[in-house]
DNA sequence: CCGTATCCGATCCGATACTG
DNA sequence: CAGTATCGGATCGGATACGG
């Protein structure tokens, strides 16, 4: 993905953002410390790493999260997020999820939730 | 768009809602009270009247958003945000907004924020 | 373990024309 | 004014293979 330079609104700046399938969860698991890659794979369910890794790319670029790479063997690379905007997202992000469960529950998708262990009420 | 039903997350429950180019934006016209159709394309810059309408109608179908249709001629249609959860998405929006203005000042983009009186200290 | 490249079907979205 | 239908290019994302 290219950065755009130019946006009609603010709005659609973060829409860049958000509008990957998988952006969102990303940071959301990213929301309390730092993991490395493959500890994001296990924790995000269904995504590949070719997509992770870009992902990742991507949020970086736009300063949302930050990498570090510890030397030494093996090679370990830690994932955390970004200072300000990062940290920022992340509250709307917590609501997106409140939405989420909020539509699971009236919609009998429970199931789920329970299983993940969400709390919903 | 069809509604899925089945997701493996609350935020690809959410994911659905607003990964398209529009309904952020269209969401964020809609949280100061009813807009009829025109006036919602008048103010939201670039958007065709099918996009529009189709993005209303998704987001009419997962309640976010809701429809009056007051009888008589000529036809006048309002739309507003829907009660429960198209109100929480708001409060997450909003926030997205403050990121989209943050990156935009911290990127020398200015220029469309003044033109549109967007307020940024 | 971390990261990149390619292929390909699915979807998104803009343009456009048409109806009540 | 409100709403629908179709077409086609662009983009997204999953599978998969390969390299550091």
């Amino acid at each position: 993905m290219k950065i755009r330079e130019q946006f009609t609104c603010p709005l659609e700046m973060t829409h860049d953002i958000v509008k990957g399938k998988w952006k969102t969860i990303i940071l959301y698991s990213l929301k309390d410390g730092r993991l490395s890659l493959s500890e994001l794979q296990k924790k995000i369910e269904g995504i590949t790493q070719k997509m992770l890794l870009e992902q990742l790319r991507e949020l970086r670029e736009y300063g949302l999260v930050e990498k570090e790479t510890t030397e030494g063997y093996p090679l370990h690379v830690e994932y955390f997020l970004g200072d300000k905007r990062g940290k920022m997202l992340i509250e709307a992000i917590k609501i997106l999820q409140l939405v989420g469960v909020d539509y699971m529950v009236e919609h009998g998708m429970t199931e789920i939730l329970d299983k993940k262990g969400i709390r919903y009420k």
